[in-house]
RNA sequence: GGAGGGGUGGCAGAGCGGUUGAAUGCACCGGUCUUGAAAACCGGCAGGCCCCUCGGGGGCCUCGUGGGUUCGAAUCCCACCCCCUCCGCCA
């Protein structure tokens, strides 16, 4: 949520904001400056007839106790005129208050200046590479390599309980659980906490970092409970701290966390949801700070780097891309993708997306400072990334370390994890 | 799931129909003292919203959430949520 008194004093900002985003009807702003006039007229009228409510109160409490009861009475129904205008104000402002919130809450974030403006994906700026690609010819895609090694089933995946959701079996299961303990020691040897959360949460929790409204559509919801299966740990972790006030000295706070996520993934087909390139359920370590408003932006390269580390130890190659105004999201002011080579498909998968929200979710989740000179709160800046997510770098890693035998090379930093050298053919 | 107790400022904890937006302590900020620090002492210190003749003044709202009673509610009533204790169930 962007804060109101940007929309008043620069809306020209916000509406560009919202076409450079391509985040919806820029007149959204003048929808919601219009409601917000009429708000803060009708809620001083209010607030002046609460005034002189409270001072009539006042006063019959006084007279009552001097006996003045014929005065007291006067001064009673006088109240009741009041309370009538009163109540009108009030029906008018409960009306227009949940539609201006839900009106703001549809404005996206302002992109940082050093975004590059752009019209498509196309546009996003490869800012860094490292390694070199292998070349598609010869080489196996994924899912040919794990059937035949017998370490992932999508059949009986799929049949258990539908397409995208598959075992991972033996050597598969293995490697899943030797990924995730090497990312989280890497995370926590970087100075992250680690911390297990809850995999469903409430609607106050997925609205705080922006998965409602925008996003529901993308959640599995369990209706009867009220409850939302997550769609990545981003949203337990971040809202740990949701409607607290913390010390200045407690920043930065930095938390890690593994968990399965959740996505319904509406509308996906062909290619792009082959194999493990799109799950409805995959397994995710995810990287989140708590910062200071005026460091955040370091963060987010440290972020980065951090992600960028696991790639390099894990010795797949991988690029980076800014992502430009079209494909930056709504919440995100500046946002990396890291994507890692698939030489076997021959393209670029998505395996961790490194974001800056500066105050837009804090704002949504109410969750502030207070400054070491004891002035009033601040609101934080919140960043995530995610530090990996498993599924696409298992088909990078089968397909970049696959051999003409049928096996699969274990890269040097997870053999201690994986307790082998090779995959063996089945 | 059943019975009982409870949810108050950054934290702890009083208040239980009318100068209580809230005692007290801790924390925090400013100052005095000190070579410096600690201690002691003095002062300040909840948040949000709105208005104005605006580096100052004023008003409104908020004591888990929502509703009700009342001229007036943190205080009484109802519903819901959460926490604790005991019982039940259970990995």
């Amino acid at each position: 949520m962007i804060d109101i008194r940007l929309l008043r004093h620069e809306p020209e900002r916000v509406r560009e904001a919202i076409i450079l985003k391509q985040a919806g009807d820029p007149q959204l702003v003048d929808r919601i400056l219009a409601l917000d006039e009429e708000r803060r007229r009708l809620q001083t009228e209010a607030d002046r007839i609460r005034a002189e409510l409270n001072t009539l109160s006042r006063q019959i409490g006084q007279l009552f106790q001097q006996g003045q009861h014929q005065q007291a009475e006067e001064f009673r129904t006088r109240t009741v005129q009041l309370k009538e205008r009163l109540k009108a104000l009030e029906a008018r402002l409960e009306e227009i208050e949940p539609e201006q919130e839900s009106l703001l809450l549809q404005i996206p974030n302002l992109p940082h200046p050093t975004v590059p403006i752009g019209h498509s994906p196309a546009d996003n700026r490869v800012v860094y590479q490292w390694g070199e690609p292998r070349t598609p010819e010869g080489l196996q895609p994924h899912w040919e390599i794990a059937e035949s090694l017998g370490i992932i089933d999508f059949a009986r995946g799929a049949k258990v309980t539908g397409s995208g959701f598959p075992f991972y079996v033996g050597w598969g299961a293995r490697l899943q659980r030797a990924l995730i303990a090497f990312f989280l020691d890497e995370a926590n040897q970087r100075g992250y906490v680690e911390m297990e959360p809850p995999l469903l949460v409430n609607a106050q929790s997925a609205r705080g970092t922006g998965q409602l409204p925008d996003k529901e559509d993308l959640m599995y919801v369990v209706e009867r409970d009220e409850l939302f299966l997550i769609p990545t740990a981003e949203v337990p972790v971040t809202n740990y701290y949701r409607d607290e006030l913390l010390d200045e000295e407690d920043l930065p706070i930095r938390l890690c966390a593994y968990s399965p996520c959740f996505r319904r993934e509406a509308g996906s087909y062909g290619r792009e949801v082959r194999g493990l390139n799109r799950l409805h359920q995959f397994d995710k370590v995810e990287l989140v700070k708590i910062v200071h408003p005026e460091t955040s932006y370091e963060e987010l390269e440290g972020l980065r780097q951090d992600a960028e580390r696991l790639l390099q130890l894990l010795g797949l190659p991988y690029r980076v891309l800014l992502m430009c105004t079209a494909d930056l999201g709504f919440t995100p002011a500046k946002k990396y993708d890291l994507e890692v080579w698939s030489p076997g498909q021959g393209r670029w998968l998505e395996v961790s997306s490194v974001s800056n929200f500066e105050d837009f979710q804090a704002r949504r989740m109410n969750l502030r400072f207070r400054p070491r000179d004891g002035s009033r709160p601040r609101f934080v800046h919140t960043l995530n990334g995610s530090g990996l997510a498993l599924p696409r770098v298992v088909a990078a890693l089968l397909e970049h370390y696959q051999h003409p035998d049928g096996r699969v090379r274990v890269p040097e930093a997870l053999i201690p994890y994986l307790g082998a050298a090779w995959i063996p053919a089945s």
